[in-house]
DNA sequence: CGTTACGTTGACAGATTTCAAGCCGGGTGG
DNA sequence: CCACCCGGCTTGAAATCTGTCAACGTAACG
């Protein structure tokens, strides 16, 4: 149930194969792709935006966020990254990042070179609609949080991003029963959901206070999935999990 | 200078072509794309979320938006599409829609269906490199738009907007000048910003009083570039515009 | 001429931010 | 071993932004 210790050619295959199954040979082109695997400790950034970056890097442990900063120097975390993941395959095709990524707390990661993936596109096309696929899903996330930051008030918001998390781990294995491990900050959360660390800080203390939610250290356990579901106004059809998660 | 009048597959190979040249097998296969084309009152939706489209579409004419609704049945508009944009491109790899699309005021759209464009991509592979790329455009917009809502208070973010949508409108040939038409609601601009519609008009109305915008009617002028450009913190590399506009 | 959609205003309530201070636990250096 | 420091978590109170409610103006339109 620990997922550092998987290959990076298990977890992408993993990931591709929950979509469609994959020949023995776009498997094998999975498997042949050269990884530069780097552990990247928190305060640095993974890349940053203005790179024109000749690779991508698929995460293999530990969380990374997608993230901006204003004139003010406020920071917007856009997007939560799972093992598993690619944040920024998007550099495939965008000459310039348009966005920094970095580690929460630390996270080990897999560089693959842009060439590698596009001849293994090339010579298997599936392979270019599974990646195009995993894009598209995150850019389905990025609508979600528009509509949860944009419209709805911090405390759904925080159940909401707890929801997504709960269901985003167990794709990937790392829920055990109705906890899994969220080492992550409240100032890290509050730019996630858009509010103060104040703010953050008092409605985390509100969700538990519901019972919607349980903490121990780094350790959140939910009690009642229905009851925070309902409280996130979750309904997970942009996760796209094709398995029909509840 | 108008846009309507342009046929579908002007308006699309001359954005595809904005990134590099086409080769004229290319050119060919997107004229060779069997297009319908409807005009959709407002009101009505192009596609809507939980549907399982077969097509996609793209505008011609007119403004669309991308929205959600929260369960309290309050609307965010996670996405302004112009001209030349095909909104639920990411359709052809997610089975079900996870947003809804509607015209503002109303708008001409080309219907093309899956297996055309996919029998395209198949071709001609620098196709779906065209296509992936804009799909990839579309999600660093939405990203901006989280550190629009999530971080910028009311009045920047609205000036971001205007910023975002002159260089947009102007790189589709629909600004005049330094002015453009913007035949929406404020009602939809707020909910584009994640504001009410009452704040929304109080702070367009600072806006024109700062001399940041001057409106008649549907038209809005941008008398100093410069100046807006600073009041909405914008920088435009999200858009990833080749060109390289300023 | 009534209706309707959209824009505008004022007053008030509420959610969130900001500022400031205190607390706690872990790690480091003396 | 203990003092000290630092990052992260908590709390309280005041300041602000933004939302809500309610009413009114206005132009387009059948």
């Amino acid at each position: 149930m620990t997922t550092g210790s998987l290959s990076p050619h298990i977890l992408m295959t993993r990931k591709l194969e929950s979509i469609f199954a994959l020949s023995d040979e776009e498997r094998q082109a999975l498997q042949d792709l050269p990884v530069r695997i780097k552990t990247i400790k928190s305060g640095q950034d993974i890349v940053r935006i203005g790179d024109r970056p000749t690779q991508c890097c698929l995460i293999l442990e530990g969380f990374t966020c997608v993230y901006k900063l204003t004139a003010e120097g406020k920071r917007q975390i856009m997007a939560l990254h799972v093992p598993g993941d690619i944040p920024d395959l998007q550099s495939l095709h965008l000459k310039v990042m348009d966005n920094s990524i970095a580690p929460i707390r630390s996270s080990t990661v897999g560089f693959i070179q842009h060439e590698d993936v596009r001849q293994a596109c090339e010579r298997h096309p599936r392979l270019t609609a599974a990646f195009w696929r995993e894009t598209l899903v995150d850019a389905s996330i990025s609508r979600e949080w528009l509509l949860n930051i944009g419209q709805r008030e911090a405390y759904t918001r925080l159940a909401h991003l707890l929801c997504e998390f709960l269901l985003r781990l167990k794709a990937v294995g790392l829920v055990e029963g109705d906890t899994f491990g969220l080492p992550i900050t409240q100032v890290e959360m509050a730019d996630a959901i858009g509010t103060s660390a104040v703010h953050m800080n008092r409605i985390l203390q509100a969700l538990r206070a519901d019972g919607l939610i349980q903490t121990q250290g780094t350790q959140v356990t939910v009690p009642d999935w229905e009851k925070l579901k309902k409280a996130g106004d979750f309904d997970p059809v942009y996760l796209h999990l094709e398995g029909g998660e509840t």
